[in-house]
DNA sequence: TATGAAAGACTAACTAA
DNA sequence: TTAGTTAGTCTTTCATA
């Protein structure tokens, strides 16, 4: 992880279509060392995967899910990770256990998103943040 | 947004550099069709864009941060956007006003982020959790 | 939806550090 | 041995019919 990589990923980030000549182009060399490196990051795991961000909906929140002592976050995590919903859910260290990234149509769609959640037995307490705005690093 | 959208969407979050002629085979029509409905997607939003998910460090971590009320949120998450550790920053709804989504090398490079945080004037106070795994909705 | 041209990615052989 | 370069080939995309 030199600065070129670094360079690589924050263009990649942005758009991770840019072809490798026009990075190649930006950062100052060859398509063949940017599609080296990219693999290379591939492999190492640093880049996880080539994904897009998608707005479904009109809504982004963050819902904090507080989960009961005797449960499993992994298995609550697992299920609402399948909600249509859901972008992405985080098991975290912290007075919450799970957040919710969620994507939804409208304010009622996250209602009823949190009132799913709160019916789970597991389920304790929720918190929701919406997402106003979101700025890439 | 109907079936064959959201059919097209699932491919390529968890590989957004499937080839069209690949998606088109798997859902069951033709590349051209693919193509026009990833523009449509992408001219209207429902695509923010494409992107990759990285793991440069060990440590990715939630950095919730309160500012102060006579602050412009906005500048101070254009300035914490310019970190390196710094994947994306959310303004939020809630007790807190930005979140941090951060990808550090250890916890000492999380701490020392924390520390930058709140030496800024803006800042009153951070809160922050480990993201202990990550699960795609 | 089909097809050809253009753009981009990949292979492999080579060079340099 | 590892990273980078380059030329040739193959694949994908894109525009047009």
């Amino acid at each position: 992880m030199d600065d070129l990589d670094r360079q690589i990923l924050n263009i990649l980030r942005r758009d991770s279509r840019t072809p490798y000549t026009e990075i190649a182009d930006r950062v100052g060399t060859s398509e063949g060392t940017v599609r080296n490196r990219v693999e290379r990051m591939l492999d190492e795991g640093v880049i996880e995967r080539f994904t897009l961000a998608t707005r479904t909906g009109n809504i982004k929140a963050m819902v904090e899910v507080s989960v009961a002592v005797d449960v499993d976050t992994t298995v609550v995590s697992e299920r609402m990770a399948e909600w249509p919903e859901v972008d992405f859910v985080w098991q975290v260290s912290g007075e919450e256990d799970v957040v919710l990234v969620v994507d939804a149509a409208d304010t009622a769609a996250v209602n009823d998103l949190i009132t799913q959640a709160r019916e789970l037995d597991e389920v304790k307490s929720t918190k929701t943040r919406l997402i106003l705005d979101e700025r890439i690093g």
